[in-house]
RNA sequence: AGAGAGAUGGCAGAGUGGUCGAUUGCGUCGGUCUUGAAAACCGAAGACUGUUACAGGUCCGGGGGUUCGAAUCCCUCUCUCUCUGCCA
């Protein structure tokens, strides 16, 4: 959510930011927000005058009762009658104003950095950095979908009885890499200086506004109504709300923290081409990190994320690619997102597996995330921290990467990182 | 799931209608003392809103009500704890 104070003293910043984002009717929503503003602190000012004298009264009142003067009492009590009125009237159009703000307020999307490229979709996304050699796979070589079967890893159709489509069964190695990569990916992330969490993945709907899923994406997320819990569409939920109404102490900063947890998704109208095997599903594993940071400190700290998730995929020997996603193609609540994608042999195209963003205020205001920070100019002043995070990794992807990048006419080999971590080298 | 109890400042824990934004203890920060530290003593310290700055206003789980006046009384919701039951 951005801030009212900013919009109100950069108005322009924010209608070129919006514009960018690809936002219809920035300027109309802007100027209500603007209006609705001015509305709230004229109520406020007015209704905080009418209670100040309300409280002189009422301790006019309460003298004059200790001194036994009833008579008195009873006249200025007769006086209230009018300033009790007021307010009343004054609270409820005030908490119409800003019930109507707030719902206004969220619809805006976060503001982009400076770098964010112009452009409305994935065609305009920025190539920053390649890495790896394309793969010359042997004739005859497969998909995915196809070695799954193959080799018996994954079994889609035992799935599909279970739960249905997207919820894969992962047998005999097929599992145990899956297992193998959760604990390369911890343990990496811990050597990275990342502290390990569990969350839980069902969150409540505060969680689900913490972080920006809600309002407006309840449609992508399972939701148990009994219970009114979401099932989590990644670990940065239930992980960045960790944070949701805390202050922290400067001495703390940065947080660096990393979980995994299954990542539960409808994918709701986004079936299509491109989706068959492990591409889309409805849950996958993923491994997530989290960070907060001081304002001054968070761009650095999202290049060192990106360089982080780089180096995984390097030691994982995957070909990929970083993207600076474009104002059209970035999600609503970030300010700068990159893109990491691996090659994908066989299907002959980028996946996605990573996705590293820096949200800055907007979260961290939904969140009431704060901290007081001393710049050495004055008193310490409380300001919102800047919130990040990353993939590092999503598995199914991955996976799909290896079965198809590093197949062989017979078997298929394991990247030598994880073998220590399967027990085996190959699956033939 | 049933019965009961409770929700107050970083934590613990008072406060049951009138200077209560809130006693006190612990913790935190600053100072005195000390070579340094501890102890002791003295002092400071909540958040939001708002103003150029003051002032003012709001916040004792959330919402609503009674009253001139609510942390305190009433209604309601949510959550937590204890016991019983069930169960990894």
């Amino acid at each position: 959510m951005l801030q009212l104070s900013f919009i109100r003293e950069n108005k322009e910043t924010t209608l070129a930011g919006l514009r960018k984002k690809h936002f219809a009717n920035a300027e109309t929503v802007v100027d209500q927000l603007i209006t609705l503003d001015q509305q709230r602190r004229d109520t406020q000012s007015e209704l905080d005058n009418v209670l100040a004298q309300s409280n002189i009264r009422a301790g006019q009142i309460g003298a004059l009762m200790k001194a036994g003067d009833k008579t008195a009492a009873d006249a200025a009590k007769a006086e209230t009658a009018e300033l009790k009125a007021r307010s009343k009237e004054l609270g409820d159009a005030l908490r119409q104003i800003e019930t109507d703000l707030q719902a206004l307020l969220v619809t805006l999307p976060n503001l982009p950095h400076s770098s964010v490229p112009e452009g409305r979709a994935a065609d305009d996304n920025e190539v920053i950095a390649e890495h790896g050699t394309i793969p010359t796979l042997h004739t005859n070589a497969q998909p995915h979908w196809e070695l799954i079967e193959k080799y018996d890893i994954i079994d889609f159709k035992l799935g599909v009885k279970i739960s249905g489509a997207g919820f894969p069964v992962y047998k005999g190695k097929g599992a145990r890499i899956q297992r193998a990569m959760i604990n390369f990916f911890l343990d990496e992330a811990l050597k990275a200086g990342f502290m390990e969490v569990q969350p839980p993945i069902l969150i409540n709907e505060e969680s689900g506004f913490g972080t920006g899923q809600l309002p407006d994406k309840e449609g992508q997320m399972y939701f148990a109504t009994e219970d009114k819990l979401y099932l989590i569409p990644t670990a940065e939920v239930p992980i960045t709300n960790i944070y949701r109404d805390v202050i922290l102490p400067e001495n703390q900063l940065p947080i660096k923290n990393v979980g995994y947890t299954p990542c539960f998704r409808r994918e709701a109208g986004s079936w299509g081409a491109h989706v068959r095997g492990l591409n889309r599903l409805h849950q996958f594993d993923k491994v997530e990190i989290v960070r907060i940071e001081k304002p001054e400190n968070s761009y650095a700290a999202l290049e060192e994320m990106s360089q982080y998730v780089q180096s995984l995929l390097q030691k994982l020997e995957l070909p990929y690619r970083v993207l600076r996603l474009c104002g059209g193609d970035m999600g609503f609540t970030s300010a700068l997102t990159y893109d990491m994608e691996v090659w994908s042999a066989a299907q002959e195209r980028w996946l996605e597996v990573s996705s590293v963003s820096n949200f800055e205020t907007y979260q961290a205001n939904r969140l009431k995330l704060r901290s007081k920070l001393d710049r050495g100019d004055g008193p310490a002043k409380m300001q919102l921290l800047h919130t990040l995070n990353g993939s590092a990794l999503a598995l199914p992807r991955i996976l799909a990467s290896i079965l198809e990048n590093n197949q062989t006419p017979d078997g298929i080999n394991i990247p030598a990182v994880l073998v220590p971590y399967c027990g085996f080298d190959r699956i033939d």
